[in-house]
DNA sequence: CAATAATCTTGATTTGAATCAATGTTTTTC
DNA sequence: GAAAAACATTGATTCAAATCAAGATTATTG
């Protein structure tokens, strides 16, 4: 689990012969290859820094080893996994807008400032859409 | 939160004046409106019976009382919210595939149950993609 | 069981995003 | 700061899925 201290990390995936970004974390954002940190299996995510970043990191059992020592910390955990789901929720909607506008107006409205400083080929692959496409959406 | 006992539900939300197909539960299954049930808010996803349907119910705080008694319960509510969002993952994958037909392998070969009974129109929702479609796919 | 409604399939057509291709712009590197 | 590389924009074309439109099946209802 890393904490990013400054720049800019994504994760993607390898689908269809391309690299799709599924998220970005940002300066004091939290980020990890969750599949493999729930899981202990191998990740299929790929982390990435698109601008140059420092991070911390912790290590699984340190982590566990905070938030499993109590039952305050337990709920902790708990309604972190939880905000996870709902942000996870909310991006499933986002991919389920059949127009590329209305996924790009839907997200950008939901993160406004998500999107700065990010090269544009990156949000059009987490918008599932092709750099092209998403550069004519401007002229509208 | 539904235990459904018989029959087959499905979760859906309004996304482009169409009725998209989000979840399916089945028998043995749990179908919860998962944001309204962690924040307390209105939801915005709408449940339906496909297959006339027995469910039992669990309200929250009943729950919540059962899975927060001690460390163990909340052990074992987290392992259900971590089971949760490795599913979401695998849904948001399923929604990155650029073709109807890589999509619809990817979910059946996930749950090659998972299609049976349920008529091909809420599939296709489900598949982003419209029943025409799903139905030239077995042409193929 | 007949009648009606709902769903599914098939075909023809349209449409909008992907692809292809070229040029312009910005960023990186030496 | 010049050269190269990466990235973004724009235009032309292609293509695959959506839409439109009938039929064919299947399911539901009285």
């Amino acid at each position: 689990m890393y904490i990013i201290r400054s720049g800019t990390i994504r994760a993607y995936k390898n689908i269809d012969d391309e690299e799709v970004t599924v998220r970005f974390g940002y300066s004091g954002d939290v980020i990890v290859a969750i599949d493999s940190f729930l899981t202990e299996q191998r990740t299929s995510l790929n982390l990435q820094a698109i601008k140059k970043a420092e991070v911390e990191y912790i290590q699984k059992y340190k982590f566990l080893a905070f938030f499993t020592k109590d039952l305050e910390s337990l709920k902790a955990w708990n309604e972190i996994l939880s905000e996870l789901i709902l942000q996870q929720l909310e991006r499933e909607i986002d991919l389920l807008i059949e127009s590329p506008l209305g996924r790009y107006n839907r997200v950008l409205s939901r993160s406004p400032k998500l999107f700065q400083e990010i090269p544009a080929k990156y949000i059009a692959s987490y918008l599932r859409m092709t750099p092209e496409t998403l550069s004519r959406l401007g002229k509208i």
